[in-house]
DNA sequence: CGTGCGTTTGAGCTAATTCAATAGGAGTGG
DNA sequence: CCACTCCTATTGAATTAGCTCAAACGCACG
């Protein structure tokens, strides 16, 4: 069920092939955010620090490539320019977590699901190279809620509201985006 | 006043000799968030982009030492493993943002204004080598609030609620930390 | 046909916001 | 030194977005 546990010492590199994962944080008294979603093709575990900043839990079976990491660290050694793309895609998760930073301070509940069901709209396309109306949820309401800063409750209402608005339509473990115009506006980027 | 704006072409790394700075994005309604301030003994535009991802405003006169970005590149290039330091910079300010979103996210305001307070103390601490209880707060209510994702009237609301409990005391500037532990229970961190 | 689990919906509540008024300096000029 | 302005911070009252609690729904699985 769980990949790594967060302040584990990081001992490998995970490229995902299958399923998809969480990534979150805990509070001492249970609150939980949900940092992010591993999809296939993402990889874990890149970050060079001795302990994982949080932990990564399956949603559903996975699959994964494993690297070790001392071998992973032998081979940045042997091709320097590794590392720069490293570094570069280190830079690229910091103004992702910016973007994440203003969603949760300043987005209301409305802006916060639309702007979610749009940025995984990008992603797969990013992923598989053409844009689907129809974007696969592979996690549950709570883990969105998690994600955005709202409960399970304020996820769900928001959902049917664009439902009923025919911005998106429902449908089992997805959503299709009948409006991405309108989900634009809504979302307020 | 303004150091550099988002979305601007990264031209140079700064060094903050001294005065502090506003690190913030917009939305296109003006709404605000601020990313984090900038101390003296803080570089900025280390990250390997061809944009700033924030703009930087000054929050009181700055000083900095000005390094070209061409030089800096150069200088990266010759002392290959200053990259790997700039990387692990970079994982640790992920973890930094990683703080930020589980503070935006699943934090009440009471919390985020002690975990505030604490941080920086915290900062202020590693910068000079000795823990103060005196934290110097350079920045406005206002800033505070888009940093914390509050109104600028819940902050003063919290902090004097902090006040009257002796939490801390607030003076002119800044505040003194009166209760650390007691703070960091209310921060629940 | 239950049973269990995740989701949706409803009703009422509350933490934080909004709106509005007041208070506290810092700077300026009389 | 006092009056006046400007700007930020504080305080209060009313409002509301989102939360909590609770009940129904839907569906997969045995």
């Amino acid at each position: 069920q769980a990949l790594f546990g967060q302040d584990e010492p990081a001992g490998a590199v995970f490229n995902v092939i299958e399923g998809s994962l969480r990534l979150s944080r805990l509070l001492p008294d249970g609150r939980r955010q949900v940092m992010g979603f591993a999809l296939p093709g993402d990889f874990l575990g890149l970050a060079p620090q001795e302990r994982h900043s949080v932990s990564a839990e399956a949603l559903a079976p996975v699959r994964t490539c494993r690297f070790e990491r001392r071998d992973f660290a032998r081979l940045v050694e042997a091709k320097p320019h590794l590392l720069m793309s490293l570094h570069e895609r280190a830079g690229y998760e910091l103004t992702l977590a910016q973007d994440q930073m203003l969603l949760l301070g300043r987005r209301t509940a409305e802006e916060k699901v639309a702007a979610f069901l749009l940025a995984l709209r990008e992603r797969y396309a990013r992923a598989t190279g053409h844009a689907s109306v129809t974007v696969e949820l592979p996690m549950g309401r709570q883990d969105m809620g998690d994600y955005l800063g709202l409960t399970i409750e304020t996820v769900s209402r928001m959902l049917t509201r664009l439902d009923r608005a025919r911005a998106i339509l429902l449908v089992p473990g997805g959503a299709r985006l009948l409006d991405v115009a309108r989900l634009e506006r809504l979302a307020a980027s």
